[in-house]
DNA sequence: TGACGGTAGTTAACATGTTAATTACACATT
DNA sequence: AATGTGTAATTAACATGTTAACTACCGTCA
């Protein structure tokens, strides 16, 4: 009989980091390399993905909040990573691009970054990978839309 | 033919923070009304199950870095939940345990968060929760023992 | 015993997480 | 135009994440 494991490997959201813990170690020296961090990396390749962005929209996909992205906003425009418009018509918003520089970071980085993902894929294995993604998906689902069950 | 899910939704490590993000938003309100970080919670937690426990264990089992422990520790130590030991026969090392007053809070915060974690057990399914364990459990054993495949 | 290498924990410095308050603006209503 | 309501982004204040440097200590071996 294997003892009763301990709350860290009971707990969904600490397993949920743990997982992540593991699977950034893998990317964390390439980034460093290249001086980013985890999080300036998501503004980056969200930007480089969807082209000028709204500060509100990149909060959503890169998971994080407003409070901090605006200081990464503000550090990455100091590095001439990116660049920031006010709105003409809305003087509130404001989209922010990647500069030249910064799509010439993305585009060293990218081939680096897809090649530690394809080998976590065949450690991992692509099914499992693309099962956890799809359970991923829906435990994100239900949570969402059943935000706060017996309370 | 949906179209092509942005990076946010094809990063493993953005979907694991995106679960996480999710499930800790059921936690959060419980753990505001008793004044306790995520991280707090987590060491009291560790604390109550394994009784007396050194930081370099605390800080992996909670997944939590040292220099971050270090400053948790004097936080709860200050609040009176914990207190520390040097040990005699080592003086390099401490022995972390819970007060009295720290058994009482986690007394009284288990219940609530054992019913939040039985609400989110039935919303996605205990076997869904289970599967999702295992694979989590799977993907952190994959990348411990392979730490840097093709590099 | 004394220099050496290794370990536990802390400190420092800066980036980010987190909540609340604040600013500046848009829009609708009066 | 004046008011109220709501929104985008910022700021403030503090906790934590992250890396590097540092302190104090242990054990070993010359």
């Amino acid at each position: 009989m294997s003892p009763r494991p301990g709350i860290s490997e009971r707990s969904l959201p600490i397993m949920l980091l743990r997982a992540r813990e593991a699977v950034m170690q893998r990317f964390r020296p390439m980034l460093k390399a290249h001086g980013l961090s985890e999080q300036q990396w998501r503004v980056l390749r969200v930007l480089d993905e969807r082209g000028p962005t709204a500060p509100t929209q990149l909060a959503a996909e890169c998971v994080i909040l407003m409070p901090s992205l605006t200081r990464i906003l503000a550090h990455l425009e100091a590095e001439g990573l990116i660049h920031r418009q006010l709105q003409k018509a809305d003087k509130r918003r404001q989209i922010a691009a990647l500069s030249d520089r910064g799509r010439d970071l993305i585009a060293r980085i990218s081939p680096e970054s897809a090649a530690i993902y394809a080998a976590l894929e065949g450690d991992f294995g692509a099914d499992n990978l693309q099962d956890m993604m799809a359970a991923l998906r829906a435990l994100i689902a239900t949570l969402n839309e059943q935000p706060q069950s017996g309370q």
